[in-house]
DNA sequence: TTGCATCTACGAAGACTTTCGTAGTATAGT
DNA sequence: ACTATACTACGAAAGTCTTCGTAGATGCAA
């Protein structure tokens, strides 16, 4: 009912929880967003039902109700949201520092040898390649 | 008048705008938080006075009231709270994934060529050194 | 066609966040 | 001593977030 903004704002943490399911599973059912969640933790049908309903007037997700059961699916994709939000935690916590944030990252959770080697090769192009 | 969880959880977002200039300045008083705050944003004296006694109750800052005008600090140490902040997101949105979140910084704002050379120093000195 | 399962819509409660005004107390200058 | 200034305490309003119950519509099976 009301214009939706251009920029859009952060999701909430309820949101990006049904974003995360969004990204995973592409457009789903209330249904199959709501089981997935499940295996999460409790939650009543309705309330993914009616956090869907506000993200969609809010612009988060869209809806396609051609069949009984509506599919919705995230409306930005999954990186242009992750951006938004390392970018606004960037900005407010570390001071525009994306090393205090990559270190802040690494100390929180340990990184796989795996993960380090996606981390060094990341730099690398970041920094040598298309920029 | 509660007792203080030994987990500290995530700060709001006025709770981290105020952290952010206690870590900057140190223990201040009310008014050199506020006259901080103001350089950003409009904000009455009394909005700062009350978040501060909120956080006192909840842990986040420490008052000592010695002289007539409290001295607020930070309990936390500014890594340690930039820890359960990336943290947190690096799970709530990157599943996990230290080089999306890298790649979600990078792409939110350009870093200078000094901030990607400390980049590369901090994986070189995480991989390799003291752990 | 009756009844059961499944779906959407929506109001509203409860919790949390943020903001600010008012009141009261202490301090310092005249 | 009086008054202006600076400080703390606190209640409460307004907004947002999250959850869920209830109601009504639709489809399907016996």
């Amino acid at each position: 009912m009301s214009i939706q903004p251009t920029e859009l704002q952060r999701p909430t943490d309820a949101e990006l929880e049904i974003l995360t399911v969004l990204w995973s599973l592409g457009a789903s059912t209330v249904r199959e967003v709501h089981e997935t969640i499940l295996k999460r933790k409790p939650a009543q049908y309705t309330t993914v039902l009616k956090m869907l309903q506000i993200m969609t007037e809010k612009g988060l997700v869209m809806r396609d109700d051609a069949e009984r059961a509506h599919r919705y699916s995230a409306s930005k994709p999954r990186e242009w949201t992750q951006k938004q939000l390392a970018g606004d935690l960037l900005q407010r916590a570390f001071a525009g520092s994306a090393s205090s944030l990559m270190l802040g990252a690494l100390s929180a959770k340990k990184a796989s040898k795996k993960e380090m080697a996606e981390l060094r090769q990341l730099l690398a192009q970041w920094e040598g390649g298309s920029r």
